[in-house]
RNA sequence: GGAGCUGUCGUUCAGCGGUUUAGGACACGUGCCUGUCACGCACGAGAUCGAGGGUUCGAAUCCCUUCAGCUCCGCCA
């Protein structure tokens, strides 16, 4: 901070308040800001003086000067005030060794209040205890608090960071419109209606995908934007309805190359932000891997706890449900937990309705006890060998615990997934100092929906097949993988790309599988199909999201902790009041007409 | 659409059928105080107990409904 002091001198102030060391002492300085504190000794009184770069203590002293000190009187906190004084180190005994000023103050010699301020709603220094309804109505306030401040910022120097990186990686910064065209796929769309074409609409765009496509087409190499996108969905922890990507796209590269530069990116930031390496490359591991190893496509990796497949154990076994799943074609998964004498029969019980109410019929526990004996609800099941082969294969010692689902493959691995965080949490595997970054790749293209009993695209519907299963484009559609990777961070989704399309017949064979029949396709995507006629380079992106990327950063709970004016759960900005009512003439210059809201 | 948690002075907590006239701390106001930095001391003001309905002689407290916030499921290509 302090080499950009200069750059705070104005006709107000010579500089800032928190910047001021012993070097000053003896200057002259004339500083403004909010008042933080103030403590009256009847004959002295103490100003804690605050800008967003810290704390000075001012001193008003009416053998001093008198006519501040009278002033000084009438100051409460939040006001703000412009102040002339003498820096004046302290003596030792007054030293405050809690703040960078702590070792000098001003010595009031001028003081006047620029704007008084109500007694503020919450008291800034204990922010983590307010309510944040409370902050996110007084959000002017909460914004003045160190940790608002510093989150802003954090983000400020991401951003700075990206556009530096990726300006001289050659990227082109072009921004593409937010009236943008309605797109049936995907997320629910926020609307406006258009006056100049009544009963028209736009759409806020979800993403630039299409119009960083385009620009390709149009041979600008490589372009990125920090692109404010908008989904009207419900809203989450890590959701909000507009959030912020750093969206790039490239021309003539392989994911490989993506990845690539995605992995400087992120290096960068770390290097230059957060001030420690990073290792490169980042761990990489297929769809199908995170899933059976980790039951989740956006594995933690800061912790182990991988899921074991058991099914060849039980194939023949006794007890019923395992054997009648392997024969329909499932599979009997399980974690492993080490010196696990510490789950009670509760905390067991809180597992098995854990994983029934993310899906699975039931789960089986294994306990090993002192006499290397295994304990289950299912023991008496458990033939000779079984139990042998689960020690062998699992290498089991006294007080591990299996946890057994068994189930459709998707089902018991995601049911595992979740009771693997789970364990985390409680086992205490988790080092929050730790950042783990991996990619997953080889997604499959599609997936089936049951209740619109059609395939939908797992990432988007311009995402490149693997040549190596097209054949089974037309015949197993899901057999398909496609080249598209996802990043994840501790196990949080912070982005997600692919290689695009590039070729027509293909793309309007996509859509057919996707049953978007062609009229509706050229209504919606024409202008991006006609686009796709005149030459069009291989190429491909991906986007970051910011807000989330910051928000782990910072360590902070929740998305919102990184956008200075959030919504609360239900889309509403507490501060503005919005959304809200509009006049009835702006209505009807828009040909619109409310009806009447039921339940 | 669904599940869970929360709602009491400005803030944060306590009170969980009856001497409650709803209590403490911080903040706020007034007075005193020349070395505080979580200043101190004294006095004071401040609450339709989220809203509506019910049970009861009596409700902040029990029940129902509803609203708001948060977390999660669904949803988020």
């Amino acid at each position: 901070m302090t080499e950009f002091d200069n750059v705070f001198k104005t006709g107000y102030r010579t500089g800032l308040c928190g910047v001021i060391i012993r070097d000053y002492s003896g200057k002259e300085v004339v500083l403004c800001g909010w008042v933080s504190k103030r403590r009256d000794h009847g004959k002295l009184i103490f100003i804690d003086l605050r800008d967003f770069s810290g704390i000075v203590q001012i001193v008003f002293d009416p053998s001093f000067n008198m006519e501040s000190y009278e002033i000084a009187k009438e100051i409460r906190s939040e006001y703000v005030i412009q102040t002339r004084g003498i820096v004046k180190e302290r003596t030792s005994d007054t030293i405050n060794k809690d703040i960078r000023t702590g070792e000098i103050e001003v010595l009031a010699s001028e003081l006047k209040i620029l704007s008084k301020s109500k007694t503020p709603p919450f008291l800034l220094e204990n922010r983590e205890e307010i309510d944040e309804l409370t902050r996110l109505k007084y959000r002017n306030i909460d914004l003045r608090t160190v940790e608002m401040q510093r989150n802003l910022r954090l983000k400020s120097s991401v951003m700075n960071v990206t556009r530096n990186y990726l300006t001289s990686n050659g990227f082109v910064e072009i921004e593409t419109p937010i009236l943008a065209k309605s797109t049936p796929e995907g997320a629910r769309d926020f609307l406006v209606p258009s006056r100049l074409n009544p009963n028209k609409f736009y759409a806020l765009p979800q993403s630039p995908q299409l119009f960083k496509q385009i620009l390709m087409f149009s041979g600008f190499d490589r372009i990125f934007q920090i692109a404010r996108c908008f989904r009207d969905e419900d809203l989450r922890a890590d959701r909000q309805p507009e959030f912020t990507q750093i969206d790039l796209e490239m021309t003539f590269v392989k994911q490989e190359d993506v990845m690539g530069l995605i992995e400087g990116l992120i290096s960068e930031i770390f290097i230059k932000i957060i001030g420690s390496e990073i290792n490169l490359p980042f761990e990489k591991l297929t769809w199908l891997e995170a899933m059976s190893l980790y039951g989740s496509d956006k594995p933690d990796l800061r912790f182990d706890l991988k899921i074991n497949d058991i099914s060849e154990i039980f194939k023949s076994s006794e007890v019923k449900i395992l054997k009648d799943t392997i024969n329909n074609g499932g599979v009997v998964k399980c974690i492993k937990v080490e010196n696990a004498g510490m789950f009670s029969r509760k905390d067991l019980d809180d597992i098995v309705s854990m994983a029934k109410s993310a899906g699975a019929g039931g789960l089986l526990w294994i306990k090993v006890d002192e006499n290397c004996e295994l304990q289950s609800p299912v023991s008496k099941f458990l033939s000779e060998n079984e139990k042998n082969n689960l020690i062998r294969v699992l290498s089991l010692k006294v007080n591990d615990l299996i946890l057994i689902v068994s189930d459709k493959f998707t089902t018991s691995c995601s049911v595992l997934g979740i009771i693997r965080n789970h364990l985390a949490v409680k086992l205490g595997l988790i080092n929050k100092d730790e950042y783990k970054f991996l990619w997953i790749y080889d997604f499959p293209l599609f997936e089936f929906d049951e209740k619109e009993n059609r395939y939908k695209s797992v990432h988007h519907a311009f995402t490149m097949p693997d040549e190596n299963n097209l054949e089974y484009l037309k015949s197993d559609p899901l057999k398909v993988n496609s080249l598209s990777y996802d990043i994840v961070l501790n196990g949080t989704e912070i982005g997600g790309g692919s290689i695009r399309i590039n070729n027509l017949e293909l793309q309007e064979q996509i859509f057919k599988i996707l049953k978007v029949d062609l009229e509706r396709a050229k209504d919606n995507f024409g202008f991006f199909l006609s686009a796709m006629e005149y030459g069009t380079p291989p190429h491909g992106g991906i986007a970051l999201g910011l807000d989330r990327l910051v928000m782990l950063l910072g360590k902070l709970k929740s998305i919102r902790e990184v956008i200075a004016f959030p919504k609360t759960q239900s889309a509403i900005d507490m501060m503005t009041e919005t959304p809200s009512n509009v006049d009835e003439n702006q209505l009807k210059e828009l040909y619109i007409k409310l009806v009447k809201f039921e339940e």
